[in-house]
DNA sequence: TAGATGACCGAAATGGTTTTCTGGTCATTT
DNA sequence: AAATGACCAGAAAACCATTTCGGTCATCTA
């Protein structure tokens, strides 16, 4: 039996279902059914097996975000589609909703250091297909970076804090209609 | 003397030096030159004190944010003076800053609170100015409290999230341009 | 003998207990 | 009638004994 990959399982069941924090090595190497040096054969530490099952969930996401993405649909309703399942990933998903917790609550750096790298990631790809877009000319030319960081963040404000100041949250359709009335509108050739 | 006068001056010196949480009652009775039971005949209670003091630096903020706006200009311009004040004054005045740290760091719930009655004073005076060039037919007519709420995050966003992930921050032309090519440009006539 | 293991270690976290602090009251004073 | 500060109960802090946990390594086993 492959000991590397019963261990990844193990601890991505562990952190999901209990956080970094409150995972310990030894429950780990107890679920994968293997002595606790063992892990430390194949992962130099707590930490680097966390990142490493934090990233390949950041792939999990990509891969989700880019199923949502249709080859001939506009800019807008690609990058909605793709921020909507990224942020809609951040609430579903167990791990990414208990890193988003753990970062409040505890503020573990461990934890604080990939929940940035996740949110870097989810930046990155939005840059990339809006670079895709302005290649295609259906873009302006913009400073893709800084507008697919307003993006991120925007959707962030709308979706994740509007209903923490207001009692109702914003349905999907006002946003997306919000937004292409303000910053997509501003985007197009 | 007047003795509410002395009781306000003494507890916003300690709020904005110590924060509400490292205030005590006694501690602005002492400042004051007042017995302790004293500030209880002006305010019901710690947090009322509070209040009282926040909402005053609240309207400081507002006026400090109207006198950046010049009758002439646009809204774009205006519009970017005002939140530039203001969201120095958030980092600048010594009360606010406080407030903000306080609240990341205890969450104490009065201290919460206020913050959020800050920050909403902050969207809604943005929401104030929309409407105005709105009637002057200036803008176009949108949901001026979403588009409140939007430039106060995205701002907000750019001044103080980005140099958590970036390592430096971005110039205030820098911001002032993007925003004009992104969303101000959109909410022109 | 190479890979696996779990007893072991120091540092950190936890939890329970005592002590101090503080918001608010009110009998007394001015 | 207004001001005061001793006083109270509950909350917070300080303290410390005990436990937990990440990581190591001498031993084991296949």
């Amino acid at each position: 039996m492959d000991r590397k990959k019963e261990i990844l399982e193990a601890a991505t069941r562990s952190f999901s279902l209990f956080g970094y924090k409150a995972t310990t090595m030894e429950q780990i190497a107890k679920i994968a059914n293997v002595g606790k040096g063992t892990i430390y054969t194949f992962f130099e530490n707590k930490e680097v097996l966390f990142q490493e099952i934090v990233r390949k969930m950041i792939c999990e996401m990509k891969q989700e975000a880019t199923d949502a993405i249709q080859e001939g649909a506009s800019f807008q309703e690609n990058a909605h589609a793709a921020l909507m399942k990224m942020l809609e990933f951040r609430e579903t998903h167990q791990l990414y909703a208990k890193i988003v917790d753990e970062e409040k609550d505890w503020r573990t750096p461990a934890v604080k250091q990939m929940l940035h790298e996740t949110e870097q990631a989810i930046v990155t790809f939005i840059k990339e297909k809006i670079d895709k877009y302005v290649a295609k000319g259906e873009l302006r030319q913009i400073n893709s970076e800084l507008v697919a960081y307003l993006l991120f963040k925007a959707y962030l404000a709308f979706i994740n804090d509007w209903n923490v100041t207001h009692d109702e949250s914003l349905p999907e359709v006002e946003i997306a209609n919000f937004f292409q009335e303000t910053i997509f509108r501003s985007l197009l050739v």
